[in-house]
RNA sequence: GGGCCUGUAGCUCAGCUAGGUAGAGCAUCUGGCUUUUAACCAGGUGGCCAAGGGUUCGAAUCCCUUCAGGCCCGCCA
């Protein structure tokens, strides 16, 4: 069984509406980890319709949350705002409502694109409106337990005067530097570290914020949650996780929800990702570079608990032609391989919106990812495809946007992470080199054959062997000629199938001026 | 110190949430075509499933122990 099913299966022992919850703070460019915990939440989400059980996904950003850090992709002017909420300090190119909305909404376009639309909560607009009044009352009037709790689980020590409670100085604007001086309810009194002294009023909005420790058990009781995925940190003894359980059922009176603990994604040679690190992938980037199905297929066919290896060079074809395979199998177009494991279930999930009645048109990605080098345009690139009949005539429209979008994706692959081997550009112009005297005469040869030659792959191969025959020329040099007086390097694609993508006429005139 | 994950063919991994004769891709070898680049097709070689113990008629699969590696343990998933 698929462990979707495992996790619907267990929610739904309890008849009732199930709330799905995930959630990020937008400090920065939203990372693949978060793609995971959006995709895994989806999976279950999806399984629980299916079986017929009620359920709601939402998505809560955490955009009251303080800014940490002037982190590196940042200007030194942010300093200023360190300690603000990060819904409170201005967007980084100004398009924005706020600079968590800036890197929130590039993410919520990536999940669009990859077929989740969950609802969207904005934890500071949940405290301005005052929806988390009771349960900043109910904790600062458990202090003591709380505190009892944490120290106790997490092994930390807290402050003396530590409350549950970050307040947000009325001055400064910072939520870390404002320390209780008194509670006594509806209002904290505390002084800052900026000088001033002052009051606040739990009851009003935007007074402050609960420790995250708080905050999620709180959450949880509030909207009702459920179900919620969580990494791994998170996951560890004395974690958040822990303390939360416990405060939510002892201070909230709520049961804690169901999980599932999910593994890093690992970039191949690099390790886990880390922003800090410099080896952070953000989200937006490994959507732009992988087909929206094929990286649902990624996360989907692996169990959340176990990490995965993303290699963004040749690991991404590999991918992709697995999922292609898969697909194949899947409309029963190529047998099952032994070991494909919850094939149908995997592939059904991997798909954005709709799963397709019949099989999409299916091009070789490497094909593609040749074709995207010669040309840009998905017009030109199609031109291609129906000259050499590797189309149809009547391509159905779903086949050609598919394969648009497979053609883009691989373009910003290729533009940003393809190994040099496989890249090459047809050259617009003759590209300076010195022929040598065999190469200039395997090329004469070619041209006196090439009016007579059909133009398809295979027509092209055969009569370069012929000519390579005929004078007595190493095939080596032969290829290694072609590529020279076309892309500039020794080596390149497949020669037929390539010079068959070529407009012969400009070969021909290219061969003319290379001899 | 604690938590989680991993250890299956030379390499990367499936199979372990249905316990019932060990699977795939790449590499290698053979043949099809003197067919460059990660080309295609057919077939072959290749594994004491980390080690030990337990449950079972039967274990890669469930349980326990050990060893090795990875990642996480101040809100960076």
């Amino acid at each position: 069984m698929h462990w979707a099913d495992v996790l619907a299966d267990e929610l739904l022992k309890e008849d009732k509406k199930h709330v799905l919850a995930t959630g990020i703070t937008p400090s920065g460019p939203i990372h693949i980890g978060n793609m995971r915990e959006v995709l895994t939440t989806d999976a279950v989400y999806r399984s629980i319709l299916e079986k017929g059980g009620d359920a709601e996904f939402i998505y809560i950003s955490d955009d009251i949350d303080n800014l940490r850090k002037v982190y590196p992709y940042l200007p030194k002017s942010y300093e200023k705002y360190v300690g603000f909420p990060i819904s409170d300090i201005p967007c980084p190119c100004g398009s924005h409502k706020s600079y968590a909305d800036h890197f929130l909404f590039s993410f919520l376009d990536s999940l669009k694109e990859i077929g989740i639309n969950p609802k969207v909560y904005s934890a500071n607009e949940m405290y301005k409106s005052g929806m988390y009044k009771d349960a900043i009352q109910i904790a600062l009037d458990n202090t003591e337990k709380i505190k009892n709790i944490i120290e106790k689980i997490s092994k930390r020590k807290l402050p003396k005067n530590w409350i549950p409670f970050n307040i947000r100085c009325d001055k400064c604007g910072k939520l870390t530097d404002a320390k209780a001086v008194l509670y006594e309810y509806p209002n904290i009194e505390y002084t800052c570290d900026c000088g001033y002294e002052g009051v606040v009023d739990i009851r009003k909005g935007g007074a402050g914020k609960l420790p995250w420790r708080v905050d999620w058990p709180a959450r949880w009781k509030m909207l009702s949650v459920t179900f919620e995925p969580f990494g791994k940190d998170h996951g560890t003894t004395g974690g958040s996780r822990e303390t939360g359980e416990v405060i939510v059922q002892e201070i909230y009176n709520y049961p804690a929800p169901k999980y599932a603990v999910y593994e890093f994604i690992m970039l191949k040679g690099k390790g886990a990702m880390h922003s800090s690190k410099g080896t952070a992938l953000s989200s937006e980037e490994m959507l732009k570079m992988t087909p929206p199905e094929v990286l649902r297929f990624l996360i989907i066919r692996n169990q959340p608990n176990k990490h995965i290896m993303f290699d963004p060079g040749l690991g991404v074809l590999n991918l992709v032609d697995e999922y292609d395979q898969q697909e194949r199998v899947y409309f029963e177009k190529k047998e099952e391989i032994k070991g494909m494991k919850d094939l149908k279930k995997n592939y059904e999930l991997s798909q954005p919106y709709k799963i397709p009645k019949k099989i999409p048109f299916q091009l070789p990605y490497r094909h593609l990812v040749t074709l995207a080098q010669i040309s840009k345009k998905w017009q030109d690139i199609k031109k291609i495809l129906l000259r050499t009949g590797q189309i149809p005539m009547n391509l159905e429209d779903s086949d050609d946007e598919h394969l648009k979008q497979r053609v883009e994706h691989a373009q910003y692959w290729l533009d940003n992470f393809a190994p040099d081997m496989v890249k090459f550009e047809v050259k617009k112009k003759l590209p300076k080199m010195k022929l040598k005297i065999d190469e200039k005469k395997f090329l004469k040869g070619l041209l006196d054959i090439i009016d007579y030659i059909k133009w398809d792959a295979e027509a092209i191969h055969n009569g370069i062997y012929e000519v390579s025959e005929k004078q007595k020329i190493p095939i080596k040099t032969a290829f290694s000629s072609i590529y020279q007086i076309l892309l500039g390097q020794e080596k390149g694609p497949r020669a037929g199938f390539f010079l068959s993508n070529l407009d012969k006429e400009f070969v021909i005139k290219r061969i003319k001026e290379a001899i």
